[in-house]
RNA sequence: GCGCCCGUAGCUCAGCUGGAUAGAGCAACGGACUUCUAAUCCGUAGGUCGGAGGUUCGAAUCCUCCCGGGCGUGCCA
């Protein structure tokens, strides 16, 4: 039951016969912050005072006198310049737990009252490029969305839009072409095609660097140092204004200088490092023409090259198994992957029905659809003919429109693609697609601790698997530490394992639904792996510990749960904790309304640490009498269900003992 | 130039569509294990919410300007 729903509701109805906005001003009750105005409070006297002319108490005392909520609260008190604090009833909040208790499979979590399609698009990594800590934050986050729709109702289609047809491939053939080592191709499929990538790359680099970005930072150096030379004059402006103003672009624009020298620096020593290179070192010269050649193995394949489109039907699956061995431990599944490829023979047609609603536009050769308000166009033909991932994303949604029919198709994709969904958003609505709703769930990225972007030392991107990896390590030594140090140790060598997967893993998922999606955050394994504070690991200790009472008090969970027993609020603990089992619903709620998991991880944490509050004070196997030793249990029982339940519901796992 | 995002305690971050005294964790200091897991808990200290105006009964939250930072910006994804 979702208390919150269930008195705005109530309110509404009190507020229609004040013929005032009933939806709008309904959506003022609020939880309460501070114990002291009661669980929830209803804000919307105020503002409703200034609307119907009347002192906002005068509206408080209507709306009070209108409401019915006898059963749920107390009397409900007006305070300050007209809140109105309500109380929910024991015995209302009582009865509400005995369902709870009861409901072994959805927690008293009611279905939500309009059930909608979803198709939530996430992860998406490229195939043939090793997965990095760049995936990681689409990949949790949007299986943590899809776990709480499906809990409140909705129906999910979870579709891993997989880059399974761009230059990677091209680079793979390439490799393949002319360094693969059969052998090992035939012994493990996906080391030798990582390594033929990795290869390729790198030669693709260092001619692009040595090429193309090296003389580019040159020219701008170069027209920089020009600028700066005749911004001097600039500081001699009267106008105290303008002279700021030219001062500060001075400093920003010599900063600027310092960055891009110190780049140069940086691009020089990659290509004399790859000059020196034994194994790279002798190919660079022959393979001098390797860029264009990567773009051309990718045309052939696209232009359907029979040699070509063999090789891809013949690395695909491989790629496929490598990134599929990160989903088996990060435990995520998809029900769909439909990549790239999937469209490939659909994006002549997109360009053409739009082109038939008068909507592309011919511009330097490229097809493009030009939007109001966007400066650039959003083009969907390049000049050579080729199409783009703007092509493909409208491929999409119109497949998904017609394959599900959702109401909302949800992308799970860093902030800085933004602009790209604007733009196709607003074409998709000018190509008819104008009633589902189109949602960037976009994110900020993992920085090092440095505040910049998560890098290894040689400036490369992390590998996912070894994040996790690293993670597990971690996790095992600070559960042996810890065991060991025991009197008596819990684990075996094998739960030790087992628990330092669960951790590790849990860890770095929990960090990162932990922050708001919209903010950068620091990834550091000693705050995410720490015994206190907002983290997976205490959430798991949390739970080891209510479980641990079972375990010494030898109580039988479902004949507790069969047996009728009561509960009985005796302590302001008891009934705290009880107030904030019954919420469970409301911060899956919450979670749903703006794709936030960090509302779930808020609310956990504050579920243990109002649990610890109880610990302390209300012994539950040396309690008073058994009636009460009961109640308690009960009440272990339904933390530990919901702790287990939102960690499962981030895609965390729970271990019995820490 | 234009667009989007960010600036909250020494550090890392919360703060839900504007609500009552701005919260956690870490670090600091002081307490609590013959008593259900002390991998824990409790207490103390720490803030001109980047700055200045404005809207409002009420602003960290909304608007304007300024300062500082990140990202994006016509043929990559």
């Amino acid at each position: 039951m979702n208390v919150l729903s269930e008195l705005r509701r109530r309110f509404r109805i009190s507020l229609e016969a004040l013929e005032a906005d009933a939806g709008e001003a309904a959506e003022l009750v609020l939880p309460s912050k501070d114990p002291r105005f009661g669980d929830y409070q209803a804000n919307c006297a105020m503002p409703l005072g200034k609307r119907l002319g009347l002192p906002p108490r005068e509206v408080a005392l209507r709306l009070v006198e209108q409401l019915s909520v006898e059963e749920l609260c107390e009397a409900p008190e007006i305070a300050g310049p007209g809140f109105i604090n309500l109380r929910i009833k024991d015995e209302w909040l009582l009865g509400q737990l005995e369902r709870m208790v009861a409901d072994v499979q959805q927690l008293g979590i009611d279905p939500s009252e309009q059930p909608k399609t979803f198709v939530l698009d996430y992860s998406s990594p490229n195939v043939a490029k090793p997965m990095h800590v760049g995936h990681i934050r689409s990949t949790v986050i949007g299986d943590a969305l899809c776990k709480v729709l499906r809990q409140l109702g909705h129906r999910v289609i979870s579709d891993n839009h997989i880059g399974d047809w761009g230059t990677q491939f091209g680079m793979i053939i390439y490799g393949y072409k002319h360094f693969v080592d059969e052998e090992a191709l035939e012994a493990n499929a996906v080391d030798e095609l990582s390594r033929l990538y990795k290869l390729v790359n790198r030669l693709v680099e260092y001619h692009a660097t040595r090429e193309q970005k090296i003389p580019g930072v040159e020219q701008q150096i170069v027209e920089l140092a020009g600028r700066l030379e005749q911004m001097d004059d600039a500081t001699e402006l009267e106008n105290p204004k303008d002279r700021k103003r030219a001062e500060k672009r001075l400093r920003q624009s010599e900063n600027q200088l310092t960055e891009l020298r110190a780049t140069l620096d940086e691009l020089r020593n990659q290509v004399a490092a790859a000059e020196n290179d034994r194994e790279l070192g002798p190919l660079l010269c022959e393979h001098a023409e390797i860029g264009a050649a990567v773009l051309a193995e990718t045309a052939a394949l696209h232009a359907g090259d029979k040699t070509n489109q063999a090789l891809w039907d013949r690395f695909l699956p491989a790629c496929l198994a490598s990134i599929d061995e990160i989903y088996d431990r990060l435990g995520v599944t998809f029900d769909h992957t439909l990549g790239e490829s999937f469209y490939h023979d659909q994006l002549e047609k997109v360009v053409e029905e739009l082109a038939q609603r008068g909507l592309v536009k011919e511009s330097d050769g490229a097809m493009c659809v030009f939007l109001e308000d966007f400066e650039a166009p959003f083009i969907i033909r390049k000049q050579d003919g080729a199409f783009l991932y703007a092509t493909s994303d409208l491929a999409t949604i119109r497949y998904r429109m017609g394959e599900w029919a959702p109401d909302a198709i949800i992308y799970v994709v860093d902030h800085r693609q933004s602009l790209h969904f604007q733009q196709l958003f607003e074409t998709a609505r000018l190509w008819g697609y104008d009633h589902v709703q189109l949602e960037h769930v976009s994110f900020g990225t993992v920085l090092g601790e440095d505040g910049k972007p998560y890098k290894t030392r040689s400036g490369t991107a992390v590998g996912l698997s070894g994040l996790l990896d690293e993670a597990v390590v971690r996790a095992l030594r600070i559960v042996g530490e810890n065991d060991d140090a025991r009197e008596q140790p819990l684990l075996s060598t094998e739960q030790r394992q087992e628990n330092a997967e669960r951790i590790g893993i849990g860890a770095i998922k929990y960090a990162d639904l932990a922050h708001n999606r919209t903010s950068d955050y620091v990834f550091s394994y000693d705050k995410m792996l720490a015994m206190n504070g907002n983290t997976a690991a205490y959430m798991q200790y949390s739970y080891a510990r209510v479980r641990s009472i079972f375990e010494k008090g030898e109580v039988d969970v479902d004949a507790l749960r069969n047996s009728g027993a009561s509960i009985l609020l005796t302590k302001p603990e008891e009934r705290a904790l009880a107030m904030a089992l019954l919420q469970f619903s409301e911060a899956l709620e919450r979670v749903a309304t703006d794709f936030r998991p960090n509302h779930l991880t808020a609310y956990l944490f504050e579920l243990a640490s109002i649990y610890s509050g109880f610990f302390e004070n209300c012994p539950v196997l040396k309690a008073e009498d058994d009636k009460l030793r009961n109640s308690r249990l009960l009440l272990c029982d339904l933390t530990a269900r919901t702790l287990a339940r939102g960690l499962k519901l981030l895609g965390i796992e729970v271990v019995e003992r820490m």
